[in-house]
DNA sequence: GTGATTGCAAATCTTTTGCACTAAA
DNA sequence: TTTAGTGCAAAAGATTTGCAATCAC
């Protein structure tokens, strides 16, 4: 049975997302839902969870992003066109881009205050609004 | 006194921002810069380039894009992680983004109050902050 | 047992690249 | 001429898919 664990209860907490509770799932529930909140790409989780022993092909660790996320366990976070991160902080807030690094950072919703936004186009309804806060090397070189 | 051109002088245009004028260049600038400001991805423009039967490849549509980008006179947009558009505003404005249809339209920098920012990390200063508001269809079938 | 899940490898899609050819200055 | 620009087709990188084998329930 179920041992002392430091991590949260991966099996239940696929159950409660609606998804079988596979060794997979289970891996990388483990992996992503630890502690601290975490940005990460496919092919990082899949070298995370490779590092660990975790036997989970990259397949698998798409499917199971995706599906964690339509879950509404994770939220995809478009900064790059190059890749998708996948952010474990699904709650209401908005992100720092660091182009010259990649990284990715967490800025609380009440940090940003939109005092102002524009009615949306006929037919349609304001969705989620995206602050992201790019930043650049502060006083480089000269 | 500006002259009523229908299309811009895409000779000058380019020469201003250092590029050659060569036949591709003006054929795909006089098809960006008519009028009004534009969202397009590089298939879309080499698309519209071949309906006009301007013969240009899609690698010199996206060697172009980028040439155009990077002399100021477009700029990417990051909304979708699956492709990236190419705006024709380089202004300071923002965006509303309908997943639903793809469709990117431009939201003035007026229009959006951000009337309290975080202070970027240690050694680094704020780049652009780039506002994206995404839009659902408003009581969808039922 | 039965249907959901997995893994693999091949396929797909967007974007980039190498290189011989062509054109601008 | 001299160098930048172009086109092609192949390469690259991220993500997806088809399908047989495997696993959860």
């Amino acid at each position: 049975m179920r041992m002392k664990t430091l991590r949260p209860d991966t099996t239940k907490l696929l159950r409660a997302a609606g998804l079988r509770s596979t060794r997979q799932r289970q891996a990388l529930a483990t992996l992503l839902f630890d502690c601290a909140h975490k940005h990460m790409t496919a092919e990082q989780v899949h070298a995370a969870a490779t590092k660990r022993h975790m036997d989970v092909s990259l397949a698998t660790v798409y499917n199971a992003l995706h599906q964690f996320t339509q879950a509404g366990l994770l939220r995809e976070v478009v900064v790059d066109s190059a890749r998708v991160y996948f952010d474990t902080n699904t709650g209401n807030h908005h992100h720092f881009y660091d182009e010259e690094s990649g990284r990715l950072s967490d800025v609380p919703a009440s940090s940003v205050v939109l005092s102002r936004l524009p009615h949306p186009p006929v037919g349609r309804k304001l969705g989620r609004v995206d602050v992201i806060i790019r930043t650049v090397p502060a006083q480089k070189g000269a």
